[in-house]
DNA sequence: TTGCTCCTCACGTCACGTGAGGTGGC
DNA sequence: TTGCTCCTCACGTCACGTGAGGTGGC
């Protein structure tokens, strides 16, 4: 957690495998502002991402996915989770314990926000599935009666 | 059930409405083949739709945002139930226990396999919260920490 | 040096959004 | 007759897919 260990570097096209998106994904998103365009890069040079970078994008994948967020919401939810980035950083740039506590005040709000948006989706899901159930049931009945009737 | 109780006829606004889609989205269902295109309508009239044509559109909507499913996946979803829209049909045409039965038994592993998909999602949504709960948990621990070391 | 992966345009596609201009039923 | 909703093009947009042609690091 806090001890400097090597950091390992990847190239988009491992950390597109990695996500299970496409390179171009990747940029796409890099020109929207969802991932950070390491302002070192200069134009025509590769990529490198970390695995801060890495976590981050399999985050932003899974809230499109399984919550259908358009990317303008992702913005959103990534503005504050920036911060978290920050906090990566921060982390090892040495901060004061006073820093460490404003920066996990101000993740701990937006991780209740993922939380609550997840679990309005299970419990549409759990509606949907109860339907279904149900319409199995009376199509099993149905079928059973028909059965009887026909022998 | 078996009674033929006076159907209600919509307009495409009225289900548009009912169903939380624009109008826009049906005549693009329509054109893909999605939707039952009425051959009785003669293009530039106005379309009409019952309410078994609604609850259809409504399940399409429902598989498409909570599992994300393209809608070339619909129209595989859909050509079973299709049958189940000739089902509606059949029934008040006085088929047979025998058609009954058949339809019936074409309609089952259709509902099986949709809410196996159903179940999948939630499996996966049930991993995700589970992540988001424990960083929240790792959060706040960490939050008490710093809070007592700086008091 | 030879592959391989990377780069930047740039046009194509899917699932609609959004008017433009016109017709039809209560 | 007056609104209102409907109709059919048809171009725009979002989130990428998919080459085309070229450069860079092991």
């Amino acid at each position: 957690m806090s001890v400097r260990t090597e950091e390992r570097i990847f190239r988009i096209g491992e950390v597109a495998e990695q996500v299970g998106v496409t390179t171009r994904t990747i940029r796409y998103y890099e020109e929207l502002g969802l991932l950070g365009a390491h302002a070192s890069r200069t134009k025509g040079t590769h990529r490198l991402y970390n695995e801060g970078d890495v976590a981050r994008l399999r985050e932003l994948i899974r809230f499109r996915d399984l919550l259908g967020l358009s990317l303008e919401d992702l913005v959103e939810l990534a503005d504050t989770e920036e911060a978290r980035a920050v906090l990566c950083d921060e982390w090892f740039a040495e901060p004061t314990d006073v820093d460490r506590l404003r920066i996990i005040e101000q993740a701990i709000p937006l991780a209740e926000r993922q939380l609550a948006l997840v679990h309005g989706r299970q419990e549409t899901l759990e509606h949907f599935a109860a339907e279904l159930k149900a319409k199995l049931v009376s199509l099993r009945d149905r079928r059973r009666e028909l059965q009887r009737s026909l022998q």
